[in-house]
DNA sequence: CGACGAAATGTATGTTTATTCAACACATGA
DNA sequence: TCATGTGTTGAATAAACATACATTTCGTCG
């Protein structure tokens, strides 16, 4: 687990600090920081990343305009602490992610993600005990469920049914 | 020089209305409207239009927004007023639209749904400032988008995060 | 420990996008 | 007219990217 982060870390910090041309240059980039991966697991983090591609090269979304983009920023501790803490179960429906918590305690949950926006997340509504987040597609909904999952230290085998 | 130009007003209108995912689906985009083109003069169109490709599909950055007249009948008008005094965004996922307003003014956006029930709308459900309008496709949803957009008397610039 | 399951990653390969190069269209000027 | 230059495009191809499947890693439980 901890070893994707800091490659995720390292690629944020690529991004940031200016344009990669190509997945090949961020794997070049990573090996001169000691971490080997190959274009491939590059591919994912991208995407996990919500990186988009311009002609100018990769960028994070929302980069231009605010300066603390990326998954794993240290904004996202409360995000983490709330899920922990709060979080019950989380499960995808088409593009919508279905988050459960304790009685009460949804609107703790959502105002995390109102708090922390990010672009695959296009609205949250919460009511008592259950979260709605819509999601792009049912794509950003998995992955964003995955990584809720992670988050909140819950293992992805229980789901649901 | 200019016979390329309907061809990137085909395809500026076809990334504004919706999310297209590669250059092949442009490409047909532009034959059924009777433009014919080839992947390699597609690609060259969105650079020099300067697309970028997400996770989602193909995006423009800096839209310009597209004036549009329409024809709302009588009963619309308490509609038409919640949208333009409310309204904040509009967001299409999937076939949901995303309706955002300020704080505590969702509810009355969505009473206006419930009053003037539409039947590509199968379901609405409001929370604080966000509201969920279940559409019947994802089609429907980019037009009830586009027109609630209109309606609010939005442009329709933003997208992106 | 060994078996198992989940997650992460690499390999190989399929798909998508960018580019090279030749052909064509159109204008200009001798 | 013909030569020449400029710009656009398609076909072929190279480059880049995404993905299916196999492998490895890691934690958990007996």
């Amino acid at each position: 687990m901890g070893k994707g982060v800091r490659r995720r870390e390292l690629i944020v910090a690529a991004l940031q600090q200016g344009t990669v041309a190509s997945q090949a240059e961020v794997c070049a980039l990573l090996e001169s920081h000691g971490v080997e991966a190959t274009q491939a697991t590059v591919s994912r983090d991208l995407r996990e990343l919500g990186a988009i591609k311009s002609a100018d090269g990769y960028r994070l979304i929302g980069q231009a305009s605010n300066g603390s983009a990326g998954l794993y920023s240290n904004s996202e501790k409360s995000m983490r602490q709330a899920l922990e803490t709060f979080l019950v179960s989380a499960e995808v429906a088409g593009n919508l992610l279905v988050l459960k918590t304790g009685p009460g305690q949804a609107q703790v949950v959502a105002v995390e993600f109102d708090r922390h926006p990010q672009p695959q997340v296009v609205g949250v509504i919460a009511g008592d005990d259950t979260i709605f987040l819509a999601l792009k597609n049912e794509k950003c909904a998995n992955a964003m469920r995955d990584r809720v999952i992670d988050l909140a230290g819950l293992s992805r085998s229980g789901g649901g049914s």
